[in-house]
DNA sequence: AGCACGCCGACT
DNA sequence: GTCGGCGTGCTC
């Protein structure tokens, strides 16, 4: 009889690993939460497995609580842990509701069988009539009342919990769903004649109405009785995605974003794990929602950076989706206008090639800045066509006021103290702000070294530019410093012209209506990192904010300012090519051994003793090749100096290799080995598998 | 990761 | 004598 639990406290320590077995407590199961005696702390831990016997003396846990989670995400834990290089404990962490937060009990106030219709023979007062005419309700205010009724047998009080229910955005009044096109009535049935396990790419142009087939595809799936879970992007705003679901399936929608306060998203938590809400919208986080039996698993916009989880384990929402699909039998769908090679490697492809509206995509232009004088931020064209316009999107990805100051003098240079980058001036808040730390100092007034007060200012951010565009139209900024960015989208919406500045949010997840003209001012900003994904990224930010311009009925264009015309991602953004771009980018990975014909593990060295992280990365590196590599054919790079980040120094090995599992394999016995190495006592190592 | 145990030098 | 430095090992 199986009175053994096998059980992973919940502890952040790598070094430790379990499972440890304890007496099975009544009722717990696989995937139950205990408070279970552990040394001599008391640590909360999850029951992986149920055992007849144990070699150990078993200590008894101290309760039983109440957030077990499905043992479907028991099985999805302990793989992400394998996967990534992490622990057991830290996978099954992220699938808890948050702790210390509880179910918000409140008196709820019921009328009994003599209370329930009250003839006129029972002495009572207007109030307490209307009173007892509104149960069942929580007793609020009227405690006091309902209790001297409760007294002569009229009502029960007793607890209940109260749900923390979100509010969501209306879109407006609920209408009838509409018609499909041929094209999605063939999405739909691709995916409701999907098998189990079967994976589909929605390839579809930007307003192809891809979300109208994840609303129908999700509707199939809950009348067949199993879950959905819908990812969508993170922005700093609500999803639009979840209106949507709302408007259409209301309280069987969860929803887990970050804009939820604890007691919301315990709330939101809960109603998946009881099944009192079937499906759950939100970004990454929510591949690990607490239902069971999924059978649709979407992920919108699939190509979308925000996917992969910063912190470890460091997964790969797009990966655990499929993984979780799999092992419930479930659908992955997954969507995008720009999809990933990877995607299209290994998905079978479904396709959207026509604006749900029958409006044509809009005309791409190239402006070529190489003839421009140097520091012009935009061209004349440029200027001309957002005078013109009506409504404009101009995208930008650098924040601030201007990059970097010098000193005219001396030449001196204002950088982080903590990391090795140039501080960014931030004009209105008179600051000079790092962007991967956080630090500030007050904008100077001399140099430090030669107190020469002739400063220059390189670079233009967002800041400058709404200064300078306001000479044109009202502007609206949208980027990261925006105290309120949900009002900023309003301003922009209700206004009848205006331009839109801002970072990559404004290419993103909103759709507006009138659109005329999308500016991408510095369309190499992205090509300009050493990365093999940034060709994808230039292309898929142009081919999104095309997708925002032309929209409902008006005719539109998007400006690309370039100084390298000739690179593939811009020229196949001109000609709306998605195919000719995906195949020369497999292409090119083929020949080059990238994904998908390779796998990445990144491994980051840190330290804030000098020279210590290249050390590290050192003897990682020494630790794979003595172990005899990382699998046939793989490759190690490195390592390489990373810039010094909030004080500590970094070094990079990097692992290429097509076996996958060798390669993940030696990474996390290497890494292991040398986190226990004294040698390397004061380096931290963070291993990422298909780094972003 | 915690937390205790233990073995050594420094100070009342 | 005893206070406290941290290296070592254990947690079902
Ligand atoms: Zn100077
Ligand atoms: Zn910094």
């Amino acid at each position: 009889m199986q009175s053994v639990v096998q059980v992973e406290p919940l502890t952040t320590a790598r070094a430790l690993r379990g499972p440890f077995d304890y007496v099975r407590p009544e009722g717990a199961e696989v995937g139950s939460l205990l408070e279970v005696p552990f040394g001599r702390q008391t640590l909360r831990a999850v029951v992986t497995a149920l055992a007849d016997s144990s070699p150990h003396e078993l200590a008894v846990p101290r309760r039983v609580l109440p957030e077990a989670i499905p043992p479907e995400l028991v099985a999805l834990g302990l793989w992400m842990a394998r996967e990534y290089c992490s622990t057991p404990a830290r996978a099954l962490s992220l699938m808890l509701p948050p702790s210390g937060v509880r179910a918000k009990a409140q008196l709820w106030a019921e009328p009994t069988a003599a209370g329930r219709d009250p003839g006129p023979e029972v002495r009572l007062t207007d109030n307490q009539r209307a009173l007892l005419a509104a149960l069942p309700r929580f007793a609020g205010t009227d405690l006091g009342a309902l209790r001297r009724l409760e007294k002569r047998g009229l009502v029960t009080v007793a607890p209940r919990d109260r749900r923390r229910a979100p509010e969501h955005v209306a879109v407006g009044a609920r209408r009838d769903p509409p018609v499909l096109n041929p094209e999605q009535e063939a999405a739909v049935h691709a995916i409701a004649t999907a098998g189990p396990g079967e994976r589909l790419l929605l390839h579809g142009v930007t307003g192809s109405g891809k979300t109208e087939v994840y609303l129908r595809a999700a509707e199939q799936t809950l009348r067949a009785g199993a879950g959905v879970i819908v990812l969508v992007p993170e922005i700093g705003l609500t999803p639009q995605m979840i209106a949507r679901f709302v408007d259409r399936f209301g309280d069987t929608v969860a929803v887990l974003h970050s804009g939820l306060s604890q007691g919301e998203r315990y709330d939101e938590w809960r109603r998946l794990r009881d099944g009192e809400a079937r499906i759950c919208v939100g970004p990454r986080s929510a591949v690990l929602a607490p239902l069971r039996g999924v059978g649709l698993v979407i992920v919108d916009e699939e190509h979308d950076g925000t996917y992969k989880h910063e912190g470890d384990p460091r997964y790969d929402a797009r990966l655990v989706a499929q993984r979780r699909a799999e092992l419930s039998g479930g659908v992955l769908v997954v969507g995008s206008a720009t999809p990933r090679p990877e995607s299209v490697h290994a998905l079978r492809r479904i396709r959207l090639a026509h604006r749900a509206d029958g409006a044509r995509l809009p005309p791409v232009q190239i402006v070529d800045m190489r003839a421009t004088a140097a520091g012009t931020v935009l061209h004349r064209r440029t200027h001309d066509a957002l005078v013109d316009a009506r409504k404009a999107i101009v995208l930008l990805n650098r924040r601030g006021w201007s990059n970097f100051l010098t000193c005219r003098s001396c030449g001196h240079t204002w950088e982080c103290p903590q990391c090795d980058v140039t501080l960014v001036l931030h004009r209105a808040e008179g600051a000079m702000s790092c962007h991967h730390c956080g630090h500030r100092e007050p904008v100077p007034r001399a140099c430090p070294e030669c107190a020469s007060v002739s400063l220059a200012r390189h670079g233009t951010g967002t800041e400058r530019l709404e200064h300078e565009l306001a000479r044109i139209a009202p502007v609206v900024r949208l980027d990261a410093g925006v105290a309120n960015p949900g009002e900023a989208l309003q301003r922009f919406e209700r206004a009848d012209r205006a331009i839109l500045v801002g970072t990559q949010v404004v290419a993103k997840g909103h759709d507006f209506a009138d659109v005329d003209l999308g500016v991408v001012v510095d369309a190499d900003g992205t090509l300009r990192f050493p990365d093999f994904r940034a060709e994808e990224r230039t292309f898929s930010l142009v081919t999104q904010l095309a997708g925002r311009a032309g929209r409902g009925g008006r005719a539109g264009r998007v400006l690309v300012q370039t100084l390298d015309p000739d690179a593939p991602s811009i020229m196949h953004a001109v000609r709306h090519d998605s195919d000719g771009f995906l195949e020369g980018e497999l292409q090119r990975r083929r020949a080059l051994r990238y994904p998908p014909f390779a796998t990445l593990i990144r491994i980051v060295c840190s330290s804030t003793e000098p020279g210590a992280a290249h050390a590290a990365a050192h003897a990682v590196r020494t630790a794979v090749d003595a172990a005899g590599g990382a699998g046939d054919g793989a490759m190690l790079l490195g390592p390489a100096p990373l810039f010094r980040l909030r004080g500590r120094e970094r070094s990079q090995l990097v692992i290429k290799g097509p076996d996958r599992y060798a390669a993940i394999e030696a990474a996390g016995v290497a890494a292991a080995a040398v986190r226990a190495a004294k040698a390397h006592r004061t380096a931290n190592l963070s291993v990422d598998v298909d780094p972003q």
